[in-house]
Parts: C-alpha cells; sequence; structure tokens
RNA sequence: GGCGCAUUCGUCUAGGGGUCUAGGACACCGCCCUCUCAAGGCGGAGAUCGGGGGUUCGAAUCCCCCAUGCGCUACCA
C-alpha cells in the first residue's frame, strides 16, 4: 500500500441520527485527511437490512455539510473507487469471501439461532466464559455439509480464528496491544441474508479503497484483532489504527437519547453555531497545550495530530458548548449575527408578529442583544417583545424594589407626562430626561427605570432601558406605559 | 463471567522523573463595573494526581498488584 498518500474515511451506519460522538470521528478523520493533504472518504456502511432508518442518511449526510466536514469521495459525488455504499458492494464481498473458503480460511456454519442460543445459555449456566461460538461446524466433513445442504439449510460463513497463538497490533494512540488467539471467536463473515458482516466489508472495502488510516471511535479496539487477522488471511496490509476515545453522557455511560439533545441536528436546530460545535468536539479528546481553546478550523486543520489525542473518554459538557456558542456569538459582526438571527426570527418568534421581519428593525436589536445570548434560538424568545404588540405581563412585575404600588404609578404617570414632550427619542436625552425626573420624584434612578423595563419590555431583565426604548420609539414607549398604568390603576 | 482499554479539580484538559506547594477552561462563589440582566475585569474555593507496593537521591510522571469505570463478548455496526 502507498503510505505516502493519506486516505481517512467516516463510515457510519445509516441507523439513526447521529450524535455527537459519530460526527466528532468525523471530525478528527477529516481534520486528519486536510491537515495531511489527504483525502476524506465517506461510506455508508449499510449491511444490515433490518436496522435501517429512514432519513438517517440525510441526517449523517446534513450533518456533515452543516459542519462544512466535505468529503472527496463518498455519496452524492461518487469517486475511483465507488460505489461507496456497502450495499452496492455486495460481489465484491462474495467474491472475497470465497477466496477465504478456498483457502481454508473460512467456514460454512450451519448451526440455527436457536442452537446458538441453547450454547450460550448453558455455558453460561456452568459458568465458563461465555463464548459466541463453539466452533461446532469448523471441521464438518463432506458428508456432514451435504446434509445440511440437503435439509436446504443456508449456511453463513465464518472466519477461522488459529486456535493458538496470539495478535498484536499497534494503534496510534495506545501503543501495542496483544489478545491471545483463544480469546477470539470465529466471527461470521457473511450473513444468510447474504450480506457480509461489518467485519468481512470493512475489511475489503478499506483495502480497496487503499484506506491508511483507520480512526474510529475505541468500541472496535476489541475488533481489531480479528480484522488484523482477516488481513493476514487475505495477504493485505493492514492500515494503521487509531482509537478514538469515547464520548460519554453526565452519568458516563455511552451517548445516548436518555441524555436529552445529543444528536447534531438538533445542535443545530437550538441554534448553535457550526463553527461553534466543531471548536467544541475537537477538545473531545484531543488538546493543542495548557492554555488554548479557542480555534478557527483553518488552526485546528494546521494544528491537529494524532499524537495530542487523548486515550480517556470525556464527558460531554452541555454547558461548556453553551459557554463557547456565546463567545462566538459575540465576536460575530452585527451584520453578521443578524445574517445568522434572521432565519430564526422567522421561524421562531409568535405568529402574532407580521412576517417577513424587518431587516432594517433587526438590526437595530441585534447590538442589544448579542452580549446576552448563548444561542441563535434565545434571540426569539429573549427579544420577542421587541416583535409583539403588547408584551404580556403580571401588575406586579411593574413594583420594583424599594417600591410601592403608589410611588410606582407615580412614576409612570410622571414619565407618561414628560416623554411626550421629547423633541428626539435617543439613548442620551432619554437617559439625561428620566434621570433627572427620578431626581424631581425623590427616587433613585433604579427606582424609576425598573417599573418603565417592565411596562416597555413586560420583563424585569432586558437590554438597557434607554437603548430599548429608542429602538420600540415613543409612541410604543408611551402605548405600553399607558397599558402598565391600567394595570395597576383600580378598575 | 472472560478479554481489552482507561483512571489528574464536579466536567473538558495540561503534565511524559526534579521548574508541580499540579497549570488553563466551563460551572460555582465574591468583588468591581452598573438602570435590570448579561458581557467584561479582578479574586476565591475546588485534585493529598483511584488505592497499595516497588524502582530512584527524587514519581502525577517508570514497574507490579488491587479497585473502579467503560467497551467488546449478535447472522448490529
Amino acid at each position: 500500500m502507498n503510505k505516502e498518500e493519506v486516505r481517512v474515511r467516516f463510515a457510519p451506519s445509516p441507523t439513526g441520527h447521529p450524535h455527537i460522538g459519530n460526527i466528532r470521528t468525523a471530525l478528527f478523520n477529516w481534520l486528519f485527511a486536510r491537515h495531511s493533504g489527504g483525502k476524506f472518504i465517506v461510506r455508508i456502511e449499510d449491511t444490515d437490512q433490518s436496522r435501517k432508518v429512514e432519513g438517517a442518511l440525510e441526517s449523517i449526510l446534513d450533518s456533515l455539510k452543516w459542519l462544512g466536514l466535505d468529503w472527496d469521495e463518498g455519496p452524492e459525488i461518487g469517486g475511483e473507487y465507488g460505489p461507496y455504499f456497502q450495499s452496492e458492494r455486495l460481489d465484491l464481498y462474495h467474491k472475497h469471501v470465497q477466496q477465504l473458503l478456498d483457502s481454508g480460511h473460512a467456514y460454512k456454519c450451519y448451526c440455527s439461532s436457536e442452537r446458538l442460543e441453547q450454547m450460550r445459555k448453558e455455558m453460561a449456566e456452568r459458568k465458563e466464559s461465555v463464548r459466541s461460538y463453539d466452533r461446532h461446524c469448523r471441521n464438518l466433513s463432506a458428508n456432514e455439509q451435504a446434509k445440511f445442504e440437503s435439509e436446504g439449510i443456508t449456511p453463513i460463513i465464518r472466519f477461522k480464528i488459529p486456535l493458538e497463538g496470539e495478535t498484536t497490533f499497534h494503534d496510534l494512540v495506545r501503543g501495542d496491544i496483544t489478545f491471545q488467539n483463544t480469546e477470539l471467536d470465529d466471527i461470521v463473515l457473511m450473513k444468510s441474508d447474504g450480506y457480509p458482516t461489518y467485519h468481512l466489508a470493512n475489511i475489503v472495502d478499506d483495502h480497496f479503497m487503499k484506506i491508511s488510516h483507520v480512526m474510529r471511535a475505541d468500541e472496535w479496539l476489541s475488533s481489531t484483532p480479528r480484522h488484523t487477522l482477516l488481513y493476514q488471511a487475505f495477504g493485505w496490509e493492514p492500515p494503521l489504527f487509531a482509537h478514538l476515545p469515547m464520548i460519554l453522557g453526565p452519568d458516563k455511560s455511552k451517548l445516548s437519547k436518555r441524555h436529552g439533545a445529543t444528536a447534531v441536528t438538533e445542535f443545530q436546530e437550538q441554534g448553535y453555531l457550526p463553527e461553534a460545535m466543531l471548536n467544541f468536539m475537537a477538545l473531545l479528546g484531543w488538546s493543542l497545550d495548557d492554555k488554548t481553546e479557542m480555534f478557527s478550523k483553518v488552526d485546528l486543520i494546521k494544528l491537529f495530530s494524532i499524537e495530542r489525542i487523548s486515550k480517556t473518554a470525556a464527558v460531554f459538557n452541555h454547558e461548556k458548548l453553551q459557554w463557547m456558542n456565546g463567545t462566538y456569538l459575540r465576536e460575530f459582526s452585527h451584520e453578521e449575527l443578524l445574517s445568522r438571527i434572521n432565519p430564526i426570527l422567522e421561524t421562531q418568534l409568535p405568529d402574532t408578529v407580521n412576517r417577513p421581519i424587518s431587516k432594517e428593525y433587526a438590526s437595530q436589536i441585534v447590538p442589544l442583544i448579542q452580549e446576552r445570548i448563548n444561542t441563535l434560538t434565545e434571540a426569539a424568545t429573549y427579544a420577542d417583545f421587541f416583535f409583539v404588540e403588547q408584551p404580556e405581563y403580571e401588575a406586579s412585575l411593574l413594583i420594583g424594589k424599594k417600591m410601592t404600588e403608589e410611588s410606582t404609578l407615580r412614576a409612570l404617570k410622571a414619565s407618561q407626562e414628560i416623554l411626550p414632550s421629547l423633541h428626539s427619542f435617543d439613548h442620551d436625552t432619554l437617559e439625561n430626561t428620566l434621570r433627572a425626573k427620578a431626581d424631581e420624584l425623590g427616587l433613585k434612578a433604579g427606582q424609576l427605570f425598573s417599573p418603565l423595563r417592565a411596562a416597555c419590555t413586560g420583563r424585569t431583565a432586558s437590554p438597557g432601558l434607554f437603548e430599548t426604548m429608542a429602538v420600540l420609539g415613543k409612541e410604543r414607549c408611551l402605548k405600553r406605559i399607558a397599558v402598565a398604568i391600567q394595570k395597576l390603576e383600580p378598575a
């Protein structure tokens, strides 16, 4: 094999929406390929017909596209070593499994699943270490085989693991790893439905697609000696292996739906930025040094290396992702942020708000919320009062600290009187006027501002009062103040 | 049960014999800023480096044992 050219692959099976762990694997492969000037290949491992999930393929491809992990060969674009769907490569697998049969490295197995189940049960009862298969058909005579064939049993094909010796392979992350061959079972290569198992298809494809490095999750480590033996049986040189640390949920178990949103597409829907997602995922199992943690995609490509992949599984920390997303959000220019937020506003603002949303108006709001949101979707929930006709809230919200119903009413009415006379409704005018008014009323600035804030926004927390009022405009502020006074005024 | 891998603050991690009385980040707490909330700045608390034996003048760093966690143990990937 030509080890000069780096060719790596992301080989998902279309059995569901890819979660952050799957895509992290894709990311590391992609990063390594781009770093080394090699090729990144996507291969779909659809050899299990029963587990196929509708829409999973699209979800996988969409996740990659969203993050900008472009592939050089694979679905939609093809390539020199296609097809890139295993279900379209069945002939290749049959041909090679036959080769193994002919060379005595594989054999047909006629055991029923019932017998297998029974066998495993008995082994467990006898407290023997449970084996997946007892090699019952490994040395069947020609007569016995003919008998099973005549009964119409479709055999599966198993790999003949050497009965003795040991198998060692080198892992780029963990070093040399050795397994006793006696610990290895005669794995299934070809299933009775004519589809290969992962083990066979994987080896055949990696070989013919000239894959130089296999970077996959840690859960595959135990399968690697079997794969090594398979390469030997074929007389092929195996690729280099690098097993990536797993990503776990908060309870330290394998990531699953139980852990809430883990599908990459869900993060997209929740308003996370692809650049933040990418940065965050890169740090799950990889680091540059003891302090750097903000990495652009270009940085990552330049700096990524297998040597700095860690060995330990990582718990997925949602809070840190959120922080990082907010950091990216804050670094955007107003124009950039607007362009990201606008589509969210369109879809997530209440139905009562007229569409399309005015970009000009939204652009005034963006600077006010930029440092107060951590995700794009928060823009719609945080800033909705800018868009609705009249925010809903309880009258009690108007009465702030150190304020009573009476003083609140007085403050609101005083504001109602002075605001119409303002020639300009900008930040400074508002601030000067209102501060003077507070003085005049014998109130602290905050005592006056809080009922005004509640009246104008329907919230106790909002962007700066004067900025907010300026954006809302004199007319709307006055209207909302009037509503507030009504809420407090005895009927 | 067997086999494999792993084990540094709650979490992500730095560390590869002395510079570590273990560094950074998220989260947490306090202070500053301040019209609220954030953001930002400053500071704090938080890990006897899973435990026990070695090796060494000296170990988070090397070796062994144990414990724990995770993974694999399917005609799933």
